[in-house]
DNA sequence: GTCTATAGCCAGATAGAC
DNA sequence: GTCTATCTGGCTATAGAC
C-alpha cells in the first residue's frame, strides 16, 4: 500500500470521525430519524464541510455499512485463525460478536424500503464486494457444518445464512435490555440459544 | 352494545377504510416513508378529512396497531377453541398466523427508536390493554408448555415471549420472498423451523 | 476545505368556505 | 365532515466568501 501524505492522512481521520459518529447515530435513530445536522454538529463540523466528503446522506449510510463490514470481515478472519474450531463454533462465534455489536449500540440500522438508500446501497462496489464475501465465508462455513452434522439440513444453506444476518437487527436484545433486568452478556447468551438451540425443548 | 345510528355506521366503515389503507402502507413503506397524503389518496378523500378522524400521523399507526393486535386475539381465541390442542401446538399456530400476515404485507411495521411516536402509543389505552392482553395469553401458554416439556426450560418465559413477537418484524421472511424461489407456505414452514426448531441440527 | 447563509423542497397540520 | 388552499417547520443540499 502507497504511503499517505500528510494531508491524505489528515483527511481519512477526519472521515474516519464522520463515519464513527453515522455509525453511532444510525443505530440509536435509524436512518430516517438521523439528520445530517446532527451528524455535523457530533463530528463538530459545518454541514457544508460534510457534503465536500460524502455526495449524500445516503452515501455516509454506505461508509458506516462499510465499515461495520470490515469490522465483520475481521471477526471472520480472527475465527478462521483459531486452531481446531470447528465450522459450527466459528459461526457462533460471529454471530455472537454481531449481537454484542447490536446490543453495544454500535450496529447501524437501515430502513429495508427506502429505495434511495437501497440504489445507492447496490451502486457501492465497495459494499456489494464486501457483502459478498461475508456471504462467502458464512455460507461455507454453514455447508461444513452441516455435512459434519452439527447444523440442520432441513433448512437450506441459504436460510440459515439470512436467519444469521438478521441477528444484526434482532428486536429482542433491545426490549431485554430495556428492562434492565440483566446483564449484557445473560442477554447475548439467551438471545444466540433462540437463534442456535430453538424455543423447542431439546429431549 | 348499544346500536349506532346509520350516520355512526356510516362513520365507523370510512374509518375502517382509513386504518385498512394505513395498515397496508405501514407494511408496505414504514412509518417514517409514509405520508399522510398518499393515505388519503389511497382513500380517496381530502388530507384534512383524514385529520378530522385522526389527530396525528402517530395516531393513524395506533389504530393500525389496534387492529392488527385484535386480528391476533381473534387468532388466539380461536386456537383456544381447538378441542385438545397443547399450549406448543398453539403458539405454534398463532406464530404461523403472524408470519402469514408479515408474508401478505399486512403486518404494519414501526420504528422502535421514535420518540413521538412511542408516546402516542403508550398514551393509547385500548393499544396498550390489547398488548397486554395477548401478551398475558401467551405467557400463560409459554409457562405451560415449559412445565409440560415441549419447550425449553433454559430460558425464561419473558425471552420466548419477546422472541415470539419478534417474529411480526423477521426481515428473513422478506429476504426469501425477495429470492422469488419458493413459495409462501414454503418460507413459512421453515421460518417458523427456524424459530421453534433452532439452527443447530437435532439428534 | 472550512465556514455562514440560504435555496428548495416536502410533509404534517390547519384555516375557512361550503 | 368534506373540500381547496395555505401555513409552518425541518430537512437535504448548495452558493459563495475566505
Amino acid at each position: 500500500m502507497a504511503r499517505l501524505s500528510f494531508r491524505e492522512q489528515v483527511l481519512r481521520v477526519r472521515e474516519d470521525a464522520i463515519v464513527s459518529s453515522v455509525n453511532r447515530l444510525l443505530a440509536e435513530k435509524g436512518f430516517d430519524s438521523m439528520t445530517v445536522d446532527e451528524v455535523a454538529a457530533d463530528v463538530g463540523i459545518a454541514k457544508a464541510s460534510l457534503y465536500k466528503h460524502f455526495a449524500s446522506k445516503e452515501a455516509l449510510a454506505a461508509a458506516a455499512m462499510v465499515r461495520v463490514l470490515q469490522r465483520a470481515l475481521k471477526v471472520i478472519e480472527e475465527q478462521a485463525a483459531i486452531p481446531g474450531a470447528s465450522a459450527f463454533e466459528q459461526l457462533r462465534g460471529v454471530t455472537r460478536w454481531t449481537l454484542q455489536v447490536q446490543l453495544a449500540g454500535e450496529m447501524p440500522s437501515l430502513p429495508a424500503q427506502n429505495s434511495t438508500l437501497r440504489a445507492t446501497l447496490v451502486g457501492d462496489k465497495h459494499y456489494i464486494d464486501l457483502v459478498m464475501e461475508v456471504s462467502e465465508r458464512l455460507g461455507q462455513w454453514i455447508v461444513q457444518a452441516q455435512q459434519d452434522g452439527s447444523l440442520t439440513t432441513a433448512l437450506p444453506a441459504e436460510v440459515i445464512l439470512y436467519t444469521l444476518f438478521a441477528r444484526a437487527c434482532d428486536p429482542v436484545l433491545g426490549f431485554l435490555k430495556a428492562g434492565n433486568q440483566h446483564s449484557d452478556a445473560q442477554i447475548v447468551d439467551w438471545v444466540l440459544s433462540t437463534c442456535l438451540d430453538g424455543l423447542a425443548a431439546r429431549r
